[in-house]
DNA sequence: AAAACGGGGCA
DNA sequence: TGCCCAGTTTT
């Protein structure tokens, strides 16, 4: 049985979150607000939601702008391909002359799927769709009590979610429903320690019945992280300006800047030596201690930097930039590397305006003792090797 | 069906 | 330190 829409709707009347894309119904904002949540908390999405709609206004001025400054403006987000489908469904949105008004309309755009389009369809058009979301699967699990694990119980949580289209009152407000299930699992259907006893749906959920709404839902085990191994090498001329690549327009970071190094291999951390034939330019490239760290989905990523200075002609792929634009438009992986330039391990991504980038002193070029695995630590902090 | 794809915050 | 977050695309 599916617990009343009623209840929860009532209490959604009186405890739902303010937050800045509430209220309007422009699909526009509806679905930039989307597309930022994706595996992405309310609490980071927020001011960077109010400053990219400061940017750009409308689907109209996104489309209008160029890549490079729709990849400035999402730096430090994560999952960049979300910018650059994000782009193209702006343009496609305009060529076509204005938003679907349906599910299937709106997940045909690139970036949109099952979750996104049935989010912006309830949500901004009032349509009869049910988003599920990691919230809605944690609620529909336990109210339902399904104890299949994830992902495997994927399907059948959207099934049992969907049912409440059943009820007249979700086709009534079905944006208002999606956002109460949200906020439910937000607030009190949490991961850890649900607040059961004030769920409006306390009454009705089967796996408090049954005393196992702690372990629902439960999961899959996960695949162990490799380690991979890389070297940059942070070239600055004169004017304190940096030489950065752009990635490739798929795949890892696609598309967005990056200090030159080399491919980031398995196993074996590299040796300036062995690094040196993959530098941008040749120049008296000198190793300097520590090594930045950063987490991945599916890997953690150890790098070094060398550090040079030289004015010379951008190699192809490369270009100059001053340091400050520089340090905005590069990925957190990258800013990670940048601090150990900055000065190492206590070097934080908002020390204020940065001049010329002090240089470290220079360690030995001989392949530290470091062949083994750093000890894994709390992902991205740059640390220091003795 | 499984893997790739970021980054931050919190118990 | 592991887990989670208003998921989508590619293989």
């Amino acid at each position: 049985m599916h617990p009343p829409a009623s209840e929860l709707l009532g209490w959604y009347d009186r405890h739902r979150r303010v937050m800045p894309w509430r209220g309007a119904r422009d699909p526009y904002r509806i679905w930039l607000s989307e597309v930022m949540l994706q595996q992405t908390t309310v609490a980071a999405v927020e001011p960077r939601y109010r400053r990219f709609l400061d940017r750009f206004p409308d689907v109209e001025a996104l489309a209008a702008a160029p890549w490079e400054a729709v990849a400035a403006e999402w730096a430090g987000l994560g999952y960049y391909a979300r910018a650059r489908n994000l782009h193209a469904a702006a343009r496609a949105v305009v060529a076509r002359g204005g938003f679907p008004g349906d599910e299937a309309g709106l997940r045909a755009l690139p970036g949109i799927g099952a979750y996104t389009a049935a989010a912006v369809a309830a949500i901004a058009f009032n349509q009869p769709a049910v988003p599920v979301d990691g919230n809605v699967e944690r609620v529909t699990a336990r109210v339902f009590d399904v104890r299949d694990p994830l992902p495997g119980s994927r399907a059948r949580l959207a099934v049992l979610a969907r049912g409440f289209l059943d009820q007249a009152l979700v086709r009534e407000r079905p944006g208002d429903f999606a956002q109460a299930l949200f906020d439910l699992g937000a607030t009190l259907c949490t991961p850890r320690r649900p607040a059961c006893a004030l769920c409006p749906w306390n009454a009705h959920c089967a796996a408090r019945a049954a005393g196992v709404q702690d372990s629902l839902p439960a999961k899959a085990p996960k695949a162990a992280r490799a380690q991979r191994f890389g070297l940059h090498f942070l070239l600055r001329d004169r004017e304190g300006r940096m030489l950065l690549r752009q990635r490739p327009p798929s795949g890892l970071l696609g598309g967005m800047a990056e200090i030159p190094g080399t491919p980031w291999r398995l196993e074996t951390p590299w040796t300036l030596a062995e690094a040196l034939p993959q530098a941008p330019v040749a120049a008296a490239w000198r190793l300097l201690p520590g090594t930045a760290q950063h987490g991945f989905t599916h890997m953690e990523l150890l790098m070094r930097l060398a550090v040079a200075e030289a004015s010379v002609a951008a190699p192809p792929g490369c270009f100059w930039l001053p340091a400050e634009e520089a340090r905005a438009t590069l990925p957190t992986a990258m800013r990670r590397l940048l601090a150990l330039a900055e000065g190492g391990a206590g070097a934080r991504d908002d020390a204020g305006a940065n001049g010329p980038l002090l240089a470290e002193p220079a360690s030995p070029v001989a392949p530290s003792g470091e062949t083994t695995a750093p000890a894994a630590r709390r992902g991205g902090r740059t640390r220091r090797t003795a």
